[in-house]
DNA sequence: CTGGGTAATGTTTACGTTAACTTATGCTGC
DNA sequence: GCAGCATAAGTTAACGTAAACATTACCCAG
């Protein structure tokens, strides 16, 4: 393939936008066709073109035909700048993130995504790598700035609160993993019920207690699920250990399974999530506990992973996708019904997946 | 905090637009405010008020401070349609994708994201479910109908040549994981190198040969490490045994690893992915065979997990932070020469991760 | 064969921003 | 005291689209 010289742009400005096999051109022309343009070549009104374009009556076969030959003669596409100009919105949903690598975020992202596409709207994704309160508001104040009708925020809500933030008024949002129901229409998993359920499992099979590894304490959903987990146990009249603090990575599940694997007490854990079960998984190996005839392990998320742990692990399973739905049914419901929403919180259930990874206690 | 009736909007539109702790209004005004408001209260025009937005000179002392303050008083934010549609571009950068479940996807774009912000750049994710060549045209045409001046796809272009598929001339493309750099801009993880490292690795530690499980036959990554593998064997002389055939996933590489630990001449496997590495170890394990002083096992990818697995896998490091760091470079590039590039492959290096899942052959 | 209506198309305007140009103001130097 | 000029501000126009309004052309009833 030849290029032209170093001077840069193709001699060539008009003629074959086709190249190669692929219809996807490398080249440009400097100025997007307009309605203006097509309308010219067919012979018509731009207004005409524009009745065309979005599907109006009104516009007899023989000119509709013309018109749409000249688009495709000239490539046309509708400049979505102008359209949101026109019309006062974007079809576009902004999604504040912090750590797009977490498993659960990223499924939920693309649940969004998917569920948005569906409905007209895209995505626009603002991470934020270290979440400060600083890059928070950053975030939100970009997030002012874009093309956005609405925000789906995937943060600590708190870390919002503490500061002034504005989003400009019609920007409508909701928030996941968060307590900020009152104030904000919150989407979440239901992390309270999803606990319940794995610690009653192992209370269930015969273990006196269960031992707890928790998520970041910045975290709602870490924070949930040890509430619920200390007030199942309480409620049971059993003991209640001390909890060992994680921060969602495997590395400080072993860390944690460390001490546990030493302490012959333990016979049964609760981790926050399933990377610190695979992290404490590795630990009592390590430590010559087995799985589950020493010690039985409960994780959190059901990530795909999870069946393939040595054992397979017991886990709750979190249904992303569906709250990666709700998020975009939220929004696009603020969006259509103006400002009349009232803030609230919808749950997403979880189940119990039982595989290898418990089982009663020895003896 | 009480809401007006069903029939909708608040009653009062102007006035406190603070609300509680935080400043995020639920409620809105239909029209956001613009120049011209700013302007009005200013009591100057509305190119003054560009002019002071912008920062651009000639606005003085008490002319700006008075602006700002009408700005702040507003809450005033640019409208970013009306801004692209005077520039003619839009700041935004698409990113098409099948699947961001994977460890590497999502990384990538998390990446390209960062950096895009760094840049003035948002980006616009258009998923696609199922990679059919349907599906994929299809958000080809959206992305044209998209404000965006670039576009990144992350996904086996070959499903883009067999259709005609057009964006609108001004759109530039990078492409990652694939071999269209004939073509294209793509931007990829050394692959071959990488797959060399492992196998060397491998045989180097005194295994007689590897085997080898794949990822999709679809996928440039998977069939490159196969060749990279298979040409490594030969290099060396060794016998080639017959690849085993995955999808990427951990219960694939159970699926394989059950007839692996069948084989008591296996004794060194390189999985093309760290998830079914994890599945591999998991049919070792179940099948009795030590890792690894039987079997030793090496992944690709790095996952954070992988330092965790039963034991912690030896495996290629990929740096998809600096994929999606150069993805973004590449379209900017694109965007700010004009047309003036030409289509090639960047190739980011890979590097062996050794932990303990490999060891000499027993004997 | 003409008035009233309707269907098809054209013209104007506004959306919010900003480049390019124009006007107003104050100041320097001869 | 005024030409000449810098500086600060305002005015106009255009980006591409589409609603609202205006204008044709044509058909049919009377």
């Amino acid at each position: 393939m030849d290029l032209d010289g170093p001077s840069g742009r193709p001699a060539a400005p008009a003629g074959g936008a086709q190249r190669g096999g692929s219809g996807i051109p490398g080249g440009r022309r400097k100025q997007r066709v307009s309605m203006a343009d097509v309308a010219r070549l067919a012979g018509v009104s731009s207004q005409t073109v524009s009745r065309v374009a979005n599907g109006h009556p009104g516009v007899v076969g023989a000119t509709r035909e013309q018109v749409l030959a000249a688009m495709r003669e000239l490539g046309y596409r509708p400049n979505s700048a102008a359209r949101a100009l026109r019309y006062g919105q974007f079809n576009t949903i902004g999604v504040i993130l912090f750590n797009l690598a977490s498993t659960g975020n990223s499924r939920t992202v693309e649940a969004i995504a998917t569920h948005a596409a569906a409905e007209g709207y895209a995505i626009t994704l603002i991470p934020i790598d270290v979440p400060t309160q600083d890059n928070v508001l950053g975030a939100f104040t970009r997030m002012g700035e874009l093309a956005v009708d609405a925000v789906i925020v995937i943060i600590e809500i708190h870390l919002l609160d503490a500061g002034t933030v504005t989003l400009p008024p019609g920007v409508h949002v909701v928030v996941v993993d968060s307590d900020a129901g009152d104030r904000y229409s919150v989407v979440d998993t239901d992390q309270a019920e999803g606990a319940r359920l794995a610690v009653r499992h192992l209370l269930d099979l015969g273990h006196r207690t269960v031992w707890h590894i928790t998520g970041p304490e910045t975290s709602f959903a870490s924070q949930r699920r040890a509430e619920a987990w200390r007030q199942v146990l309480k409620e049971a009249g059993r003991p209640v250990p001390p909890p060992l603090h994680g921060d969602w990575s495997a590395e400080s599940g072993y860390a944690a399974g460390l001490a546990l694997a030493a302490d012959p007490a333990c016979t049964a854990v609760f981790a926050s999530n399933d990377q610190m079960a695979l992290g404490l998984l590795r630990a009592l190996h390590e430590g010559g506990r087995a799985v589950p005839g020493d010690v039985s392990v409960v994780g959190f998320d059901d990530i795909p992973d999870a069946a393939c742990f040595v054992p397979p692990l017991t886990t709750v399973h979190q249904d992303f996708a569906e709250v990666g739905r709700r998020c975009v049914q939220g929004v696009l419901r603020q969006i259509r019904d103006g400002g009349d929403w009232r803030p609230g919180t919808e749950l997403v259930p979880t189940r119990l997946v039982v595989r290898e990874s418990t089982a009663p206690p020895r003896g």
